[in-house]
RNA sequence: GGGCGCGUAGCUCAAUCGGAUAGAGCAUCAGCCUUCUAAGCUGAGGGUUGCAGGUUCGAUUCCUGCCGCGCCUACCA
């Protein structure tokens, strides 16, 4: 709603400004005043202009004010301070449009492709991994809300060096056959009753340390992975095995958060369908990439990098080889992570010539989400014959950590260089920083942490060794504290539907929490904060919601009817139950904003002052007790506002609201 | 060396295209439960926005140079 009145605003004066002053201003700029008695939209152009029109920007904004007339929606312009140009709008009008429409957004349409969680399938998936899943679903969320087709992918790097050292261990630490191995999986008991991506985490980390005792053991490690890549091997059949069974785990960890998946492509297709052998031809084809005869690098298919001069040298025969080109194709033939990537790219705009096989993988069971379940599809050599068709998309997202730019960057280049400039532009590296540990958390968790990093305001997370907390481990923790909470609280509630509250409550704490940074801000993971349910976080709001639900439950009315009932709007006069009112519209902006910018935070900032602005109302005016009838019935419909708005922002975050807290 | 990013209150973080008095949470201190749930609310203290210049009516934001920190930069994947 906010965001349409805007648009409306700022079109008159654009209109206006053309005609009465002959200067155009495609944009625009609008703010928000800093209180809301001065209006709901200031106007900044006046100082913009006061040089081309030899005015002071006071006198500008006085004479604009003066003569631009009355605006649909609008009660009064006024000008404020040095040249501001503050719009104050009619409450009682906005307000029952609000009621009407609310926070809602515009419909798009577009095709898009959301590229998410992606952890290798060797380990359990611990923080990091849950940034990027949490951010990639979130995203995914705020695209469909946005009217946006969105196809969640999830890839598998399923015959990497990572799944190649848990089958050394598998192999050689642990002299595990196939059917051993398969056993591992079939059977807890064989296991410890660890789950099979915690013993692998485990094992993983021991085959670091193995590594390095010799340079035998070393060796074992490039054979294995020849082997996988290969197939139809022992170690092959191993990867295969341990791979889909943690990826398995992996999907489940993600459904405890609500996060889901259509596609699962897999490296190993990749390979097998010979995609890069496509993408190669054309790569070629193209001149995108050339064979190196000189220097580091002969022998080798290269390709120049983004930002890198190739074309400097035009006179000078001597320049050399490009030492800075990116190795594609390696001297012995071989291909490398980033000509797979692009292939597989080409593949996703519809652009190689070739399909992935599908095969159904996992299922969701029927629930709110998918009232009729909803299966995931696994790429496949040979798939099904009836299948879904994924790929040949028009956008796509690559919800990635920072530290992939590089990378994500040659594929885009080579998209440009091959003459896909539109895809190019549609490719967007969604790209954010990573979750670390404090020392002090290190400490906690029991690792031994040198001088040196104690003295760091983080240490990175490594699988590789085993550094890290789980996922599931965190949630865990998350829902026994929460359900130490509900118990208290709740002793009258039965069991089950205590802990269903701990793990709404629990989702809603780790889901903003990982929200509610910036992206590239990097978290330095805290148990303390990250624990906590108090302040800014997800059960903040979620009890904001509670609250707003108990008094309609008590006035023994539903939030709907009151909303469509008859309300006298004369009360939104008061500033500060109008600030929520204008606030709770604003959500369809701030999801524009957020998909624009590439940045959920935004809504999980927008979430908390909704709820904030909510308990603050809560407190002053309290409305069971109202005498007034007109005026209890129009404080319910702002309670009534907050609350449905509040609840649309939590969804889009992928956060439910329990029924009591 | 080159590329990307960061530096804001004691701590963790915000601040829309450059906009009005730089905001939250935590922590500290002082208050508020006979009320629609205190996972809450009110108030206080706490800032030379790393440093130095520049552009601008206006700079946390843009530019330049320093200082400090992180990540990336392999024919591994």
């Amino acid at each position: 709603m906010y965001r349409e009145l805007q648009s409306r605003l700022t079109a008159r004066m654009r209109e206006y400004l053309k005609q009465q002053y002959e200067v155009d201003l495609p944009n625009i700029g609008v703010d928000q005043p800093p209180q809301v008695q001065m209006g709901e939209y200031a106007l900044t152009f006046s100082f913009e202009l006061a040089k081309k029109l030899r005015k002071a920007p006071r006198k500008i904004a006085e004479e604009i004010v003066a003569g631009i007339g009355p605006i649909e929606g609008f009660e009064k312009l006024e000008v404020a301070g040095a040249g501001y140009i503050n719009a104050r709008v009619d409450r009682a009008v906005m307000a029952r449009d609000i009621l009407k429409s609310g926070g809602s957004v515009a419909a798009s349409g577009e095709k898009i492709l959301v590229e998410h969680t992606s952890i290798n399938p060797n380990k359990a998936a611990h923080i990091g991994h849950l940034r990027n899943a949490i951010l990639g679903d979130t995203f995914v969320r705020m695209l469909r809300t946005a009217g946006c087709h969105v196809d969640i992918q999830n890839y598998i790097d399923n015959t990497g060096v990572q799944v190649a050292d848990v089958v050394v261990g598998f192999l050689y630490l642990e002299k595990k056959s196939k059917s051993n191995v398969e056993k591992l999986i079939a059977d807890p008991a064989a296991r410890g009753n660890r789950p099979i991506d915690f013993y692998c985490w485990d094992l993983y980390a021991q085959v670091s340390g193995w590594y390095e005792q010799s340079p035998e053991n070393k060796a074992k490690r490039l054979k294995t992975l020849h082997d996988i890549e290969q197939g139809d091997n022992e170690a092959a059949e191993i990867g295969e095995l341990i791979s889909t069974a943690v990826l398995r785990r992996h999907l489940e960890t993600m459904q405890r958060l609500s996060i889901y998946y259509d596609f699962l492509p897999r490296e190993s297709e990749i390979l097998s369908l010979h995609f890069w052998d496509l993408a190669f031809e054309q790569l070629k084809k193209k001149g995108v990439l050339y064979l190196e005869t000189e220097g580091k690098n002969k022998g080798c298919w290269v390709m120049k990098r983004a930002g890198t001069k190739a074309t400097e040298v035009v006179a000078g025969e001597d320049a050399g080889p490009d030492e800075d080109a990116k190795v594609i194709v390696r001297s012995n033939g071989t291909v490398t992570y980033v000509g797979k990537d692009i292939a597989y790219h080409l593949w996703k705009f519809g652009l190689l010539g070739r399909d992935f096989g599908y095969r159904k993988f996992f299922r969701y069971s029927e629930s709110a989400v998918f009232p009729q379940g909803h299966d995931v599809w696994i790429s496949a050599k040979t798939g099904e014959s009836e299948h879904p068709h994924f790929g040949g998309v028009q956008a796509i997202y690559n919800v990635i950590d920072s530290r992939q730019s590089d990378p994500q960057n040659n594929v885009i280049e080579a998209l440009r260089l091959l003459g896909y400039t539109k895809q190019a532009e549609h490719y967007t590296h969604f790209s954010y920083e990573m979750v670390a540990l404090t020392p002090r958390c290190a400490v906690e968790l029991g690792y031994e942490v040198s001088e040196e990093d104690q003295q760091r305001a983080y240490i990175e997370v490594s699988g590789r060794k085993g550094f890290g907390v789980k996922a599931d481990d965190l949630l865990d923790a998350l829902i026994a504290s929460a359900q130490r909470e509900v118990d208290s609280r709740h002793p009258e509630l039965a069991e089950d539907e205590r802990r269903g509250i701990a793990e709404q409550i629990a989702i809603g704490a780790l889901r903003y929490f990982m929200l509610k940074f910036t992206k590239n801000s990097v978290i330095a993971f805290d148990f303390k904060e990250a624990l906590s349910f108090e302040g800014e976080t997800g059960p903040y709001c979620q009890y904001a919601v509670v609250r707003g639900s108990n008094i309609f439950r008590k006035a023994g009315l539903e939030p709907e009817e009151v909303l469509a009932g008859d309300i006298d709007f004369s009360a939104t006069a008061q500033d500060d139950i109008w600030e929520l009112w204008l606030t709770a519209s604003k959500l369809g902006n701030t999801v524009d904003q957020a998909i624009a910018t590439t940045e959920p935070a935004y809504v999980a900032k927008y979430a908390f002052q909704l709820a904030q602005m909510f308990n603050n109302f809560y407190h002053r005016h309290h409305i069971l007790t109202e005498q007034d009838e007109r005026r209890k019935r129009f404080l319910l419909a702002s309670a009534g506002i907050a609350r449905r708005e509040l609840v649309r922002a939590l969804s889009v975050m992928g956060i439910t609201a329990p029924s009591v807290m």
